[in-house]
DNA sequence: AAAGTTTTTCAAAGCGCTTTGAAACGAAGG
DNA sequence: CCTTCGTTTCAAAGCGCTTTGAAAAACTTT
């Protein structure tokens, strides 16, 4: 059944059927009535292939995850972002039309989603420091949004980001205050703007407590829990080994901690940990007292918010560019403890 | 710049351009070339809602994530099967639509994909025992693909299936080998066909030595790890504990090890466990000899088959439906070893 | 009762593509 | 040279909706 065959059995126009079913106030109500109750007797419902055409709307946002090489895949972050989208999304009748793309596929992806006008709208997700994504989209004309920010690019874009950088030298300072002198820092790679802030973050609390930043207790590399395992244990294994470490990840910290107590140390006693906490709902960090001292800011709230933003630019794609920048709230778990200089 | 400009451009009709880009034969060569080169000239990309109006197709499948009440959520195996299936899609050209929504409202989301044309076919993941959803879509005539089966349906329908049955009863009847008589089940909730046969799977195998199954010494719940460590700890509290324990998921198993280990038991030694494991990227059980001996097939694989099988349903509609049962395979790991009776 | 308003309904024109059925063209055959 | 046939191109008709601009109907006002 469709509006035609619909509208003559009603003895109506297209135009009426469409406008009482639209709820548009043009039409009475009691026509209105007929309307909708044989729309729901013949069980139609209009086409959404018909209406995105007509209307121009495909009432979908666009999600490019990107898949690199062969493991690193669709991690959890990603995955939490786009359930907090996903709500929101429902809730205000978009769908999410997502395409796993290889990394070197992003642009051309995003290009394809927007010159062919398969969405309304993109969100940009993890950006490097100078990502091209964002000039290319805001050429392209299509509205988008960006989580995170890329610290080189200075014109204006929509962004919502969270203080990474105020994140880890809190976190930072706080095992300085613990008595901790030499610290390890585990991050994502720093092309990613907010590893590189992160770094950022961690180089400012030492600095500013007269410490001199050792290179040599940084790694940086996949967010994995293996590669946190590896950077704490080689960090370990070196004479003078930190005393502390500053995680960029919950699942960092978790090889971290694997290293920690391959070595019969103990977190939190004999080697603190603090990490980024992305507040994942999979991997709670939680408690009365959770294991992870922790920098938390939920990843899914993002999500929801971001996709907030993104339609609200839909509707209105000529108000100045929302930028929302949040903080991230210290809390204390058992990993970390007084350090050697208490 | 749109199809009836480009012909203009070119003076030639739309007809003749939109053959020569698709690539028709009743085209020649020459003009082909002509045509090509204007098209990459103007930046030309025809307008994806246009053609899907005109073909009749939206090149994307829709895949509905149910999102309970709070937390449960957007669940690894579900992310591991859209990533695989998400690879497939990409490589033909199909899109992945995707709608979070309330447990409660998933019956209407897969209609409102039907009827309204908004995708060219789903996936239906998770069946229960007598999942609604399989005589609904066949009734909408949408092509659909289930990953799982739902055992109280009696009519074909098309679907790809782990054999759970044959897992559970693999994984215990090896530590009946072992020698263990008392052996816990921790499953997901038996509404679900999967869960309803590894438990069928688990029983069967008890039988088979000659044990009888005390009910006392299984439970079923949420497929997470503190539920996994509930379940465990309350086992493990009885008089006449088990010795081992059949986990569901890996993420179940881990539970189950914090709860040995919380008893100051040792994982393999005191205590065993094996439990299925769906190979997820990111929790891997990996290395020279994992962590735990499981029953592992990959659901990233199977997404990618489920993927491929959709993509030829919907282009062969009328083809019976298929049907594949992929067996688990038996995986030596650390966490069982010899029980009492070795 | 005529004229003016407001409310309700309609016919028709898009939206930008694909695809059908016919026409124009060129090459081949008689 | 005319006919026939295969190749290449075209005009026009959808696809099923929304939306514009106009007409019809129902009320008000004079």
């Amino acid at each position: 059944m469709n509006l035609r065959e619909l509208s003559r059995q009603l003895n109506l126009s297209q135009t009426t059927v469409s406008r009482a079913l639209n709820g548009y106030p043009e039409v009475s109500e009691q026509t209105r009535k007929r309307v909708t109750e044989a729309a729901r007797r013949y069980n139609y419902s209009p086409n959404a292939r018909a209406r995105t055409l007509a209307t121009g709307r495909t009432m979908s946002i666009g999600h490019i995850i990107p898949m690199s090489k062969q493991n690193e895949l669709v991690n959890m972050v990603f995955t939490d972002f786009i359930a907090g989208a996903g709500l929101v999304y429902a809730q205000q009748g978009y769908d999410m039309t997502l395409r796993i793309v290889a990394d070197d596929g992003k642009l051309a992806a995003y290009r394809s989603f927007a010159e062919r006008g398969a969405v309304d709208g993109v969100i940009v997700q993890s950006p490097t420091r100078d990502d091209p994504r964002i000039d290319y989209l805001a050429a392209l004309d299509i509205p988008f949004l960006v989580h995170g920010r890329a610290s080189e690019i200075t014109k204006p874009y929509p962004w919502l980001d969270v203080n990474s950088k105020r994140a880890i030298e809190t976190a930072t300072r706080h095992l300085i205050e613990l008595g901790h002198r030499r610290i390890g820092l585990v991050n994502g790679h720093e092309v990613m703007d907010f590893a590189s802030r992160r770094r950022e973050g961690y180089c400012a609390a030492l600095t500013a407590a007269g410490l001199v930043v050792d290179e040599a207790l940084t790694r940086s590399g996949d967010m994995s829990e293996p590669n946190g395992y590896e950077a704490a244990r080689d960090l370990l294994a070196q004479q003078d080994a930190p005393t502390a470490f500053v995680a960029s990840s919950i699942v960092m910290a978790l090889g971290v901690k694997r290293a920690v107590e391959d070595r019969g140390l103990r977190i939190g006693r004999d080697v603190s940990v603090v990490c980024f906490d992305d507040d994942i709902s999979f991997l709670p960090n939680a408690g009365e007292t959770p294991l992870f001292t922790a920098m938390r800011s939920s990843v899914r709230a993002a999500g929801q918010r971001c996709a907030t933003l993104l339609i609200e630019r839909i509707k209105a794609p000529q108000a100045p560019p929302p930028t929302e920048l949040w903080e991230a709230e210290l809390i204390r778990g058992t990993s970390s403890g007084p350090g050697p200089f208490a």
